[in-house]
DNA sequence: AGTGAAACGACCGTAGA
DNA sequence: TCTACGGTCGTTTCACT
C-alpha cells in the first residue's frame, strides 16, 4: 500500500485485455485477440507485460461457501500500543483471509472464515483476543454477500 | 452466501490442482498434471468440474495501487429500516468495490477504492450518505494491507 | 509495439479400461 | 474417473516492419 510509483497508464485495449480475463483468466491469447482486435503475439506481449509488473494476476479464486465455510465475518479490532505486531500475529491465522490496519475507531478490520458459529467463537477467544496488545474487539457476522470484486480500477 | 448445498468434498488431488492454479491460473493443464500426477485430460476434467460446480474459478484481479487508487476505505453503514434498498444502491456505485450485510453495530460494510482524499470525501457526501435511510457511516481509511487471499478452504 | 509464418506443444473429443 | 490417442487449435520463436 505505501509503494507510490506512477499509475499505470492502460490504453482501452489493455483494459479490453483485463477485461476478458476478468470474464474468464483462461482465455486464450488468440481468442482475446479476436475481441479485441489484436494479433495472439500482441496480446501476450501485452499480458506479460501486465503481470510482470505487478498490476493484474491470472489467479483461481474458490467460494467458501462451496468448501463449507458458513461462516464469514469482519472483526473490527482496537490495539493498545503498537499494532504492527498484532496485524502479522493476525495475518499468521489460517481462517483470517483479509487484515487491514486502518485509521478510526478501530486500528485493525481483518475478515475470517470458519465452518460455524462455534468455530467462530473459539477463534475469537483463544486466537483474536488472546493476542497480546488486543485491547477489544467488535464482531460484524456476514448475513448475505451483496458484491464482490477481486478486480478494480478498470471501471 | 444463502444458498446452502453440501460442501464440495475435495481429495488432495482436486486441492493440489487448486494450489496450481491458485499460483499461476495460466498453468497448462499438462504442467499441472506433471505436479499432482495426473494426465493432462484428467486434470482438464477436474477442473472443469469445479468451475462449473462454482467451486473455484479462475480470473484476473488487477491491484488498485498500480491504477492509481491510492485511498482504500471500509464504510461501516448504519441503516434505518430495509436494508435491502440500501446496499443495493451501494452495490452500483463502481467505487465500491466490495458490500456485505451484516449482524452488529453496522447494518453494512462497503470497501471502497478512490483515487485520493478529495474524491473519498465526495463519494461519502455525494454517493453514499445521500442514499436514502443511511443513517450515519463510519469511516475506516486503510493504512496498510497486510493480507489478502482471494482464496479460502483449502488450507 | 506490431505482424506473419513455421515448429512445437497444448487442448479437446472420443474410445476404452 | 482415469489413460490413450489423433485432430485441431493455441503458443512460441524469429525475422521483419
Amino acid at each position: 500500500m505505501s509503494p507510490i510509483s506512477k499509475p499505470a497508464q492502460l490504453d482501452d485495449v489493455s483494459k479490453a485485455i483485463i477485461e476478458q480475463l476478468q470474464a474468464d483468466g483462461r482465455r486464450s491469447y488468440a481468442e482475446i485477440g479476436k475481441a479485441v482486435g489484436l494479433s495472439e503475439a500482441a496480446v501476450r506481449q501485452r499480458v506479460q507485460k501486465l503481470t510482470d509488473s505487478g498490476v493484474m494476476q491470472v489467479v483461481a479464486v474458490t467460494d467458501p461457501m462451496q468448501l463449507g465455510f458458513y461462516r464469514q465475518a469482519m472483526i473490527g479490532v482496537r490495539v493498545t500500543g503498537d499494532t504492527t505486531e498484532v496485524s502479522e500475529r493476525l495475518a499468521s491465522i489460517p481462517a483470517v483471509d483479509y487484515v487491514v490496519l486502518t485509521a478510526g475507531s478501530f486500528d485493525i478490520l481483518a475478515e475470517v472464515v470458519c465452518e460455524n458459529d462455534q468455530d467462530l467463537i473459539e477463534l475469537l477467544n483463544k486466537e483474536i483476543r488472546s493476542i497480546p496488545g488486543v485491547q477489544s474487539t467488535e464482531t460484524f457476522v456476514y448475513l448475505k454477500l451483496q458484491k464482490q470484486f477481486y478486480n478494480w480500477g478498470t471501471r
